[in-house]
DNA sequence: TACTCTTTGTCAAGAGCGCAGCATTATTCG
DNA sequence: CGAATAATGCTGCGCTCTTGACAAAGAGTA
């Protein structure tokens, strides 16, 4: 009956909303005056004077003196968010490669690491390759694990709440593996794992094909097929994280329409899994028949769940991506032709820009998110300074 | 450049901040005691009750005077949420009948109108029907047109950005029309216009079947079939209102399944088709062959649509509400195996508890949301009183 | 009935914050 | 060098919340 159910604003809590306003007002944008931003955010320039200096002392802005440009009165002192505060980490947990991300809190990628893993490495071994791509991503920027503020880790498979892939995963002995389990022992920070199509629907959103839609539908299209639905501006996860995993009915081919490029006619003897399909598109640009077909009944079986998950949410655009991608050309035309044919509305249909790094990417911005949600929740933010 | 992006927070907004969360604090609870809801906002005692004091004197509060309890001290005054200062109204447009609900700011329902409509009649004949129940309720509860703060208009087929539903509507003449646009002739208030799965939907989490639900397919099985989806905890329209018609897809047989219990061996001759599949369904219940294959077949294509929908969108619970979950008891089992064997996670599977009056009931909540919106969003609250 | 105890209702003092307005400073233009 | 322009810095004012204290109203007890 006494339970808090709503926050009363204090004097002092207005403070620090205020605060925060201005630096919201500051991130992602060019270095601005203290007259602007108080236009921006519609406080008078006294007050917002007054809370910037506090910002600066406290570490979340930095000042930049006047240059030479020429504009009549006196120069103003810019002021810029202070980025580097603190950083985030996005990894990118593959069957062949782990890839990882250092960003800082603009997002701007600070560092790169990627290295190989043997495709039949066990858990341990695996987590000590994505240990030592996290590192070699710190040591190069010079910062320590409490620099972190956040991490993010993609994986294959739908994650559940434990942040493990239970249900299905290609990666040899990972079912029971707890990826955040692994680094809390070395991070402080909040450490989330998420399903690698979620994550690279978040990147297309963020820096790639899709930046100006609120509702996609991303479709990995490679030797596995999976989704990625971000709804009203946020990625969906579903009650169980298994949202977007259509390519599970029967009646939607999914799981068997790669075998259309595995069998094609005319493929090289022994030629390998993963070159095979870059052989039939190859082949395909080039006029060859067979090849033709097994791409058209690849797309084919492709378009059936993509168009159950769009009569289902009806967004404004469908990304293609996945490792086919590449080969947009050849799949991009017929998909919407048979969009076209079943579904009420057709979205606009795009090729992914970002390549393979649109996992750790989106992980990079999922971090990012959390970051977000920890400064301007509704919790008082911790006076943070950058490293003494 | 000098867009107002962020909004700094005045002393005097912090007043009217919380005041609202007093408000917030006292809606749809008991009358509380000003010490109760100190508790509750986290506000000081005397703080709070000069906001309620205030409250009180614009009428969004009222006081209760204490009656004889017996607590040990100062009996206390309490305070309620004046329900009664706004109304709102909530009418699902059917191909038979017309049914308008009056409801006070809590969704206490005031009053009801039922009124038949000839399945053939013109859109203006219709929307005389429309406007004679909604008039009925006002009526009866002694209200005026300007004390409705939002109307929300069900109706059956996609809505588009405009309020209409172009794509499909089974009334005759009805692409074209704008509800929205008739009632503004009457009503200044805003006034939204929604597919009816969808405000089923709402009302199922709002007073049904899932209402500890935040990830919900709502299913509809009737001679028509349709869906409306709840994702984390908000109803979704998708970009184009077209979300849920998976229908549309041809492998999901949601347009035809019904035929299977209309051409149902058995059947008497020239009954009514609305009463067919009654007489299926009770049929079945007393064992016949023929009724419990059709039954079964029905069930079996209305399994695939929603199979799609859960694999999209791994809900918490599937409700299954429409004309037909009044024979949920033959329904409700074989979909849950069927599911079981296409779905990664099973979701619970309940049936509706609302009957008829879920889309009338969906359209009340829809106009309550849109209320609170305008009320507790960023925009200041207008000092109302009730209707002096 | 008189006294104590508990909780409510009310008031006054104090502190924090933002705003308006004015004086000061730094720079460009003529 | 002076006028114009725009940023910076300072002071007083008003508003709001909080803390603390005190009077008021009823229950329980002797």
């Amino acid at each position: 009956m006494t339970e808090q159910v709503t926050t009363g604003t204090d004097v002092t809590r207005m403070r620090e909303l205020n605060a925060l306003s201005i630096v919201r007002a500051l991130r992602g944008g060019p270095p601005s005056t203290v007259t602007e931003v108080a236009a921006r955010t519609g406080l008078s320039r006294p007050g917002t004077d007054v809370i910037v200096q506090g910002l600066v002392a406290d570490g979340w802005l930095t000042v930049v003196e006047p240059d030479g440009s020429s504009v009549v009165g006196r120069p103003a002192r810019r002021y810029r968010f202070n980025a580097g505060a603190g950083h985030v980490v996005g990894v990118d947990v593959g069957v062949h490669k782990v890839l990882a991300m250092l960003a800082d809190l603009d997002g701007t990628v600070v560092r790169t690491a990627r290295l190989p893993v043997d495709p039949g490495a066990d858990p341990a071994a695996r987590l000590t390759v994505v240990d030592a791509a996290v590192d070699e991503c710190l040591a190069g920027a010079g910062l320590r694990p409490d620099d972190v503020w956040a991490i993010t880790v993609g994986v294959t498979g739908p994650v559940d709440a434990g942040g493990r892939t239970t249900l299905f995963t290609p990666l040899p002995g990972w079912a029971s593996v707890s990826p955040a389990g692994h680094l809390a022992a070395r991070f402080s920070c909040p450490i989330q794992v998420e399903n690698d199509c979620k994550l690279a629907a978040l990147a297309e959103r963020w820096q790639g094909a899709a930046r100006d839609a609120d509702d996609i539908v991303y479709v990995l299209a490679g030797m596995r097929c999976g989704a990625g639905l971000i709804i009203d501006g946020a990625l969906r996860r579903g009650h169980g994280g298994a949202a977007g995993e259509i390519g599970a009915l029967r009646a939607v081919r999914w799981l068997t329409a790669p075998s259309h490029l595995e069998n094609c006619a005319g493929l090289p003897a022994g030629i390998d899994t993963d070159d095979a399909a870059a052989w039939v598109f190859n082949a395909a640009r080039a006029g060859d028949k067979a090849a033709r077909t097994a791409v058209r009944r690849y797309t084919r079986d492709l378009a059936v769940g993509t168009a159950a998950l769009v009569l289902t949410l009806d967004p404004q655009v469908v990304v293609l991506g996945g490792g086919f991608s590449r080969s947009a050309d050849l799949i991009l035309d017929q998909l919407a032709r048979e969009l076209g044919r079943t579904c009420l509305r057709v979205p606009e249909i795009r090729a992914s820009t970002l390549g393979d790094e649109s996992v750790a990417l989106g992980a990079l911005r999922l971090a990012l998110d959390e970051v977000d949600a920890r400064l301007f929740g509704v919790s008082l933010p911790a006076p943070l300074a950058p490293r003494a």
